[in-house]
Formats: structure tokens, sequence, C-alpha cells
DNA sequence: GGTCATTAGTTGATGCGTCAACTCACAACG
DNA sequence: CGTTGTGAGTTGACGCATCAACTAATGACC
């Protein structure tokens, strides 16, 4: 016995997922043009460079960027090959790898950045009000919660 | 001279940028582990099944499906060789290829709506209010609006 | 009506994400 | 202290998406 979608919440339903499969490709091209960065290559060094040290443990770097530690371990194999970060095991536990920024990944990051916050501005925070901004994050926060019942907010 | 994001800019599109990792994730995993289908797959197979003739041509389905045509080329191939749909070149015009759902593909498009629409309620419609739900599709269909102008919704 | 341009779709190479299997380090328990 | 268990991360195989290059059919223009 299913209870199947009313128009309305179809409509809205749609409205996501459209969201969901388009949104990534726009912020992908733009930086992979300009920077040669994944969005989330980007969110990986951008966590790093605002952490204390610069460096972060890969699972709470894997939880900040919204990505399995699987996703994020071959991420920063192939980000370190490239000299953009460093890892190294934790002196007080073995198990935990830190994930270090190097000069060479902030630079980029840096060069990255203003091009990939204008691509935010423009195709999101510009197009909303204030108000609308607020619901978002309302409305993200409540299904993440859902997603992902063990993270906080 | 960038402008950078504020606080509760950067919170509202971190929040998005997290369901916009999460969520496909969550909706792929339910549909391939009970149905053997992608999110993508499974739009494609509706797409068909509720257009007159239970046919489309590859680029109006891309278009519904939020997908390009090359992806989409890929996927049809697949599921042709699964059975589940059939492609046929438009006899009016030689350029166009019409796919059509076949019945073994109506047969597991009926298989998994249920399961894939109770994701869909559990994760999205039934965390939110009726005033979110609205609020989402107008702040969806406006960030669409951006990424896609050419697309009416 | 022959050439050129455009439109629709396909294809193959490449690179990334996912899953399951694995390693290694620490902890707990006897 | 050994043995078993759990936690953190890594790896490799596989599948899918993307991009660019391609084919084929139609339309336009002289």
């Amino acid at each position: 016995m299913t209870k199947w979608l009313e128009q309305d919440e179809l409509a809205a339903w749609m409205s996501l997922a459209g969201l969901m499969f388009k949104l990534p490709g726009v912020l992908d091209y733009q930086l992979q043009r300009d920077s040669g960065l994944t969005h989330f290559e980007y969110l990986v060094l951008a966590g790093l460079s605002e952490s204390p040290g610069r460096s972060r443990r890969m699972s709470d770097l894997a939880g900040f960027a919204n990505g399995s530690l699987s996703r994020l371990s071959h991420v920063v194999k192939r980000l370190e090959q490239r000299g953009f970060v460093e890892r190294s095991p934790a002196p007080e536990d073995g198990r935990i790898t830190v994930a270090t920024i190097t000069d060479a990944g902030y630079e980029i990051l840096v060069a990255a950045a203003p091009g990939h916050v204008a691509t935010v501005r423009e195709y999101v925070i510009d197009t909303l009000t204030p108000e609308q901004l607020a619901q978002l994050k309302a409305i993200a926060d409540q299904i993440l919660g859902k997603v992902d019942p063990g993270k906080p907010c």
C-alpha cells in the first residue's frame, strides 16, 4: 500500500532532483576548467587550510567534505601525488592518518577560491533572498539529519 | 576583489553542498539494492512510461531526466541490452532516435516504484512541512533557472 | 542539385566513486 | 601477555559519467 506523491509533492521533488543532478556539474566544471580541481578536492583543501596546523585526520576530513573515508583516501592520494597535501601517521595513535596541506596546495586553493565563490554566488546565493537562504539552510539540515543522523549541524 | 560569503551564506551553502553530496547516494543505494536500478535509470524508465506510446525521443528524455544526451545514450544502450527499452529511428526524421519502454521495463519500473517513493518520502517529503515543500520548490526552481536557462518549469 | 552548416545521436578513452576485502594498530579480556 | 575484537585507513576491481571526436541525416543557400 504505497502512499504515492501528490502533485505538489512530486513537483517539489522533481525540482530538487533536478538540482541534485545539475548543480554539481556546474561547480565541477568551473573549478576544473579554471583550477584543475574537483569540487570535492576543493572542499578537502579548504577543510585542511582552515584547520589548526593546516592538518586534519582523515575521518574528520571525510566528514567535513561529505564523503566516505574510501573516497577521501583515493582523493588524498592523488592530491599527494600532485604535491598539494602530505600524509603522516599520528604519533599518539598509529592507526590515525593526518593530512596536511602543503604550500603548493595552499596556493592553488587561494588561486581557486575567488572563482569558486563567484560561481556559488552567481548560481545559488545571489539568486535567493536572505529569507530563502535561511529557509534553504533549515530544509537542507532537516533532510541531512535524516540522511546522516550522526552529524551535528 | 572577491565578495566572500557571509557567515550565514556560507552555512546555507555548506548545508546545500552536503545535501548534493549525500542525497544521491541514499537514493541510488536503495534503488540499486532493491531493484538493480540507478536513480537516473529509474527516471529514464519513468519518463518513458508516462509518455504517449510509452516512447520519447532521446533529447527530450535527456531533458526530463536532467542528464546530457551522451549520458542518456550510454544508459539507454545498457537498458536496451537488459531488455528494458528499445530504440528505433523516427520515420519522419532519420536523425531522431525514439526510445520505447518494453513490457519487461515497465514491470521492473512498477516493481521499483513503491520502494523508491517510500525512500523519497522518508528522507525528503515527510521531513518537511507543506510550507517548506513549497519553499523548496521555489528555491530549487530559481537556482535551476540560472543553471539551465533554457528549461521551462 | 551540390556544397556547407547544423542538428541528433553515438562512441571510446579517461578518470572518478563505490564496494568489499584487506592491513595494521590499539584495546579488552581472560 | 596472548588472543580476540574493534577502529582507521588503504587498496583494487568494477561501473558509470564526461569530454571530445565522430557519423549520419536534414536544412539552407547559391
